[in-house]
DNA sequence: TTCTATAATATTGTATACAATATAATCATT
DNA sequence: AATGATTATATTGTATACAATATTATAGAA
């Protein structure tokens, strides 16, 4: 008799699990910015590269532009970003941080490792956390490459 | 000099890579069933326990009924569920699979599990990678706990 | 029994998320 | 230089996703 397939026992079902747990988990060191999860990873990639096109965040962040121009557009309302046509290429948006931007690095980055602290992890747990995660991506690019 | 703080180094933003790629791995073998990953995840809760209540399906599932009622009534008008108040507690709308929910158990699951396999888990690898992301989960909850 | 508190679901408003399409600018070839 | 192909972003339509609120039904107390 096959084994019963059942929601706990789905890889797809706990990805997406951890998934939401983290943006409740967000919430918190977040919510004196005024800020969602998503509205800080892309802040993360801007402190590490200013000045992209929507296009470059839309490959670094995996968001599709559809999901991209309406969220940097409420990023630009609330002061945190400009949103500009690059005078070289007017099909180009560039996107570069405001001083606000600039300024709030360090305040939001320690307000997310204060909760992050608590998770508890070792270097090692973390580094194996990590890893499982990278691997099961690698495999689902590879089975979604695929199907192309 | 502290570490520099890069996308890639969160744990959140691989789990939200994940996530997304599961969303498009699942479009393959769900397509001809017209159905989503998370209408999927639904019918499988059904088809562990029929003739539920929203309430408990958002407890199953994690979602909130916000998301659900839509859904539920999507999947109705799709054939797979019927939504009926319960006559002993009107407070209540009971979710029965349909006969064509139910006939479709077996060619569903085949489909999806035709695709899990390419992902070449062996039972050891899988079972790591869940106690992984199961382990987070708890640290996430515990975490989101004290925050109450 | 009537009033209140509670419970279950639905609705509203906001924010992702993406496929498909539209728009506009640039590039490439002639 | 004209035009066809390509590139970059925006828009539209559909589907999650949740907090806050509204609605309706039940339960409990006086």
């Amino acid at each position: 008799m096959p084994k019963e397939v059942t929601l706990n026992d789905q890889i797809c079902f706990q990805i997406s699990r951890a998934h939401q747990l983290f943006n409740k988990f967000y919430q918190e060191p977040l919510e004196k910015f005024n800020l969602t999860y998503v509205q800080y990873i892309t802040l993360l990639s801007l402190w590490e590269n200013d000045g992209v096109t929507v296009n470059y965040l839309s490959q670094k962040l995996g968001l599709s532009n559809g999901t991209l121009t309406p969220l940097l557009k409420r990023l630009e309302k609330a002061g945190w970003i400009t949103r500009n046509r690059d005078k070289a290429d007017e099909r180009r948006v560039l996107i570069h941080l405001t001083q606000l931007g600039k300024d709030n690095k360090e305040p939001i980055l320690e307000s997310v490792q204060g909760c992050l602290n608590r998770l508890n992890y070792s270097d090692d747990e973390f580094a194996d956390a990590m890893d499982t995660i990278v691997d099961l991506q690698h495999r689902l690019e590879k089975t979604n490459e695929n199907d192309k």
